[in-house]
DNA sequence: AATGAATGAGATTTCATTCAT
DNA sequence: TATGAATGAAATCTCATTCAT
């Protein structure tokens, strides 16, 4: 229902690279028309103001989220397994697009607007509840320990893999996600499982 | 050495609030004067230039973490109950100072400019360091699991440290920091406690 | 190939005139777009920086040198004939465009910046240069004395034509530039002439 | 009467210097304070304003040229001595204060104010007068040839001095003025000598 | 005689946005 | 669908000047 013109996810796009690279300050209408290589108005004629840009990008991250859930959950798969893909999915797409995990854990970017942060937390609840599901169903089929509860689980696990993407971030992209990004799951695993 | 005036602490602790409360790109001259009620002009007699005051937050940060660091270290204690102090301490920080949590764990805010990104990389590292350092000595003293590498199991303390506290405050504070905190330590505890 | 657009030869119009008129103190972005009836943004539109208008005057200048240069010598005359085409010529251009004098003369207004001082050698080495070849050229011709070197020869030549613009500027253009320098070259015509 | 403190004269020193140096558009209170080594409000105790400093600097002038003047014409001495002596004196008093020779012959400095513009002329006037006694007493006393105005004569004579030292200065002083300088009035005194 | 702190006015420049074409 | 020209608002920063100490 609100799918993106061309022109519209070349923008989009356009604005996750340049958030990526030099911070939501530079994200202007006058870089982004010019890294395009269109005029300024130009932008105007798909989206009608600034703000439904960054609204977009959200929107952009909410839908891609939501295939991957389905995808996750639609699987027959263990708890355990369905962890591990949802990760290396993850993994995957930064490695292919490290704009996009400059943005996507970066909350605060889209802090300065009451409609941006709405829009931030209910991605944010959208994650936690795919995850917090999981983990309760290994629970209950006693794949994952349940001396701890789901709640802080998902915790333990989404805060592990936010770090190690920032610090990949961080470190200007020095190391190799998807291997280090194993590294730490198959960690994790040991310590969730039930033994 | 580097130590502010009167005037130069009033501005950063009124830089910190504005950035948490509004966003970075709500951090003008004009805020912050507007706020601590003296005219723009007058903040360049404390600072040379709007990047300093940023450059002095982030200074503020570093010296904060390394009285931390020391007080922790220095103290007597099991690992465990060092990292479990450093835990507490942050919370009790953050409860008391909701503004700081907002900033410090938001690396994104300063990626526009070099000389802010060097530095939060250095901060970033410092406290990396330190922990894995508590951790490595509790490895070797048999009271941390020493069949996950130090490197990881930080990864994942600091990662379930921060994530609460990016909870915490998207969530507008709508919780209790240091209950919850220590509730999620207790499992992590849990977790890495060599059994 | 470096042309100017009808809006950016208006801008650089209005910028002679106020240089002239108010000095270069006055010569600020607002007055500029209030004499020429658009709003302050709209000059950037047409000049990147406030520099680039002072570069574009001064490219303005040389090119109108050079046509004058190009014109003269072209001209089968004698070097006497030459020397006052180049005068009359002058005092013409500054009698119909007053601005013009006050401006191109004062290489002081231009100091403050270090590509502006060097384009505003080069002009100036570019006018030494043409009247010296005639001053030379009128030498071997016998037209001239040669008793005084060419270079000596031109800088009285100069010194008095710039002075006596500067003398009428100076006045508030009391006096008629043509008739005065045309008295003037009278008599520098019989110190120089070969006898 | 009109004679300033120590302090004043270093205030109006380093004026000179810092147009000199870096064109009016640097004169600030700033830069004359830092450069001096004083605050900013400190200058307002021997200045009450800005403009005050920029019409000491004339009236420097002024006395200068008036004590000049003085000396020169009540030396007993034919007219063309009296010349090349005023000749020398500029040199030798540029060349071991080249600021100064930034400042006195540029008026156009000066327009940006009413006050100062008139100081200016009254400057130029007194010079001219001055040069113009002279000449005339070399006409009569058959020094100078006299088929040629008095008033043109000094305007080849002033033009000639004001041009040479605006070329030793924006060649960056390259060339030894005294030397050149007198160069120039030997060929000068040629052209005006009564044969 | 000097300074630290401050300020109103104003400078250059950027931003999001609009409009006529 | 796109652009050239423009603009009100606002950003950063500088300037001359004042005042209490």
């Amino acid at each position: 229902m609100n799918s993106f013109t061309g022109r519209q996810k070349e923008i989009i796009d356009m604005s996750i690279k340049i958030i990526a690279e030099k911070g939501i300050q530079q994200l202007t209408i006058k870089n982004i028309s010019k890294s395009i290589g269109i005029s300024e108005p130009a932008i105007y004629r798909h989206f009608k103001r600034k703000m439904d840009i960054l609204l977009a990008i959200l929107s952009h991250f909410k839908k891609n989220r939501q295939i991957i859930a389905e995808k996750i959950t639609s699987r027959e798969m263990s708890s355990i397994m369905q962890i591990e893909s949802l990760f290396i999915d993850h993994f995957k797409q930064f490695s292919a697009n490290p704009a996009l995990a400059a943005v996507i854990f970066s909350e605060e970017i889209f802090q300065n607007d009451k409609r941006l942060s709405e829009q931030v937390s209910l991605i944010m609840q959208l994650n936690q509840k795919m995850i917090l599901n999981i983990i309760k169903a290994g629970q209950q089929s006693h794949e994952i320990r349940n001396d701890i509860s789901e709640k802080q689980l998902s915790i333990i696990i989404m805060g592990a893999l936010r770090l190690i993407v920032s610090k990949w971030r961080l470190s200007n992209f020095s190391f190799d996600l998807e291997t280090e990004g194993i590294g730490l799951w198959e960690s994790l695993k040991k310590l969730i499982e039930f033994n």
